[in-house]
DNA sequence: TTGAAAGCGCTACCAC
DNA sequence: GTGGTAGCGCTTTCAA
């Protein structure tokens, strides 16, 4: 006999044919009480499972859904695609995980992997690099169904899982002015990226909703989030009229941003408050510690394996929704206290 | 035509049997080369891709890998992931993530899972839970090879990724001794997980090889490691001696022990030295920065794919192979310096 | 209630 | 060089 047994070894085993025991083990009606007790008790004997190659290529259907993140090892990320995996899982999924480490190439390679690999449906947060989407139209058009999660964009029209970046960052901005800073500035990455666009946009919104008018100086993008984050501090510093706060368009530019003021020894609230956004675990342990959005990211991996496993499982026609799921203020140590706003005044 | 073409389209078009289409995308040997050119081409034109369900069916093979980890968003994990991803895809093959969420429960139904979905070979991190190996022990007996990484167990004769626990909590307590301690407490898991005993047992051999006699007070066992290590540091200040170090199993554990002596305003590293391990990214962030034991843990992931896939590429007869990669002891501000030692002297 | 047979898409054997 | 055919393991008509 083969190493795993299949319907046909059950079906000679019991005299019986491939149809009848296919139909038993799937509890089928019309098969008899006592074939199915004995298919099903030699079944366990053998610790038959049906093989799941056979059936998809039967079904069209591998129960498995394709995901492509910028960096498996970015805490929010992995927290997403912890998320996902769980909902998956209990749902009868099974998660491929792919990573585009910010590349577009990379992606595009990912993705045709997956469909090739025949997942059933794509959960994507788009690289930095990514402009056109044409690899993700290409997969729709093959009736892959794609879900955009965090990293999203316009000009599709697919399911997405946001936060609403635009209106956290106004009320991050918000809450510094509402602090008493006055001249808040802006370190960020490129602003072709959806939602960078929006936190800028949220920036912006903030500050000329408190006419301030926010300055050409104030505002550094940074290409690579790696290295640049430290010179665009060291710029802000050398202005004339140095910012009293920075809002920063992530966590990691936040903690580059805060070790920079260490170095000038700039103290941080008292002269220049910092905040970041996605509230990675580091946050909480800086020193000090960092006021930041956190974002719901396990929540968010969730939802998109949810919204995607909908659509794969629904008959019917279907018509994409956003989720856009809420953040908070996480407020730390790194801004100045609201009650001092009120001393002052 | 269907919504993806397969090479029956393309055979009818050219006037071809499927077996010379299927040749000549092979590029088997014996296919003219004119007639090769016009099946590559349609092929392309067709935006042909062959269906991997068909090929592995017939070949039993799915050029798939499943990972079990103990946690995504565990950043050593997710580190190993990203490792295992990326070689993985540079060879053809796609992994399949599931978390068992320490859970020996869910370590079996995700191993279950993936067998059930054909993986080719099998990468896991046992739960904290696992005591049995029989789930593993049945996976090869199907002939689906396991490769273990970091928390490995003895009693499997499987190829393993580890480093060497037991050397690395050596040299740690070593140094710390070095620095002048002499009263250094341990707070750890249970022992029965085979990595935690490897730590326990460097930490214990290095006291002795120092001639300081380990005491029992000094030993704590947390079943839970989010919670307990609070309690056992507060336990360990009780002493009548207070240690002047403690070694922790690994860095969360060492920030809870941190947090408590923050709270109890004893210095860090003047009155007791801390030490971590793993290297998770917040230990460099702490206040003070955590002296801890640096694991390769891209690396790590990198290998065991490696190797799971020479394992699953070998014809020959196949013996298994233990890589122990090296650790590194990052010094920074939790520990005493090691001149202080010096000048006492 | 059960069975025979076709077919999902591919590859490999054997024949020509 | 090329084609016919069987078969990977399963499900699902259709017929009995």
């Amino acid at each position: 006999m083969r190493i795993l047994p299949t319907i046909e070894d059950i079906a000679e085993a019991l005299h019986l044919s491939k149809a009848t025991v296919s139909r038993a083990l799937r509890d089928h009606p019309d098969v008899s009480p006592e074939t199915k007790r004995a298919v099903v008790a030699l079944a366990k004997k053998l610790n038959y499972e049906p093989n799941r190659l056979a059936q998809s290529l039967r079904s069209h259907k591998t129960n498995t859904i394709g995901v492509v993140v910028p960096e498996i090892a970015m805490h929010f990320f992995s927290s997403t695609l912890s998320g996902m995996q769980e909902y998956a899982l209990r749902h009868d999924y099974i998660i491929m995980v792919c990573q585009s480490m910010e590349s577009y190439q990379h992606e595009k390679i990912s993705v045709h992997k997956l469909a090739s690999n025949r997942v059933d449906g794509l959960l994507i947060s788009l690289s930095s690099e990514t402009r056109k989407v044409d690899h993700l139209r290409q997969l729709i058009e093959k009736k892959i169904p794609v879900v955009l999660f965090d990293r999203v964009c316009d000009d599709l029209d697919v399911s997405k899982v946001t936060v609403n970046d635009y209106e956290a960052a106004f009320k991050a901005v918000e809450y510094l002015v509402k602090t008493g800073c006055k001249r808040v500035a802006y370190v960020g990455g490129p602003r072709d990226l959806y939602i960078n666009a929006q936190r800028e946009q949220g920036y912006l919104d903030a500050l000329r909703r408190s006419n301030i008018a926010p300055s050409e100086d104030w505002i550094i993008h940074c290409k690579d989030l790696h290295t640049e984050p430290l010179t665009a501090t060291r710029q802000l510093l050398d202005l004339p009229h140095t910012p009293d706060a920075i809002f920063c368009m992530n966590d990691p530019i936040a903690i580059l941003v805060m070790q920079v003021l260490k170095e000038q020894c700039v103290r941080i609230p008292d002269d220049i408050s910092v905040i970041g956004f996605t509230n990675e675990p580091v946050s909480n342990f800086i020193e000090p510690s960092l006021t930041t959005v956190s974002q719901p990211s396990y929540e968010m991996g969730k939802t998109a394996a949810q919204l995607i496993i909908e659509q794969l499982e629904r008959t019917a026609s279907f018509t994409p929704v956003t989720r856009e799921l809420s953040t908070e203020l996480i407020i730390r140590n790194s801004t100045r206290k609201l009650y001092r706003k009120v001393l002052e005044t």
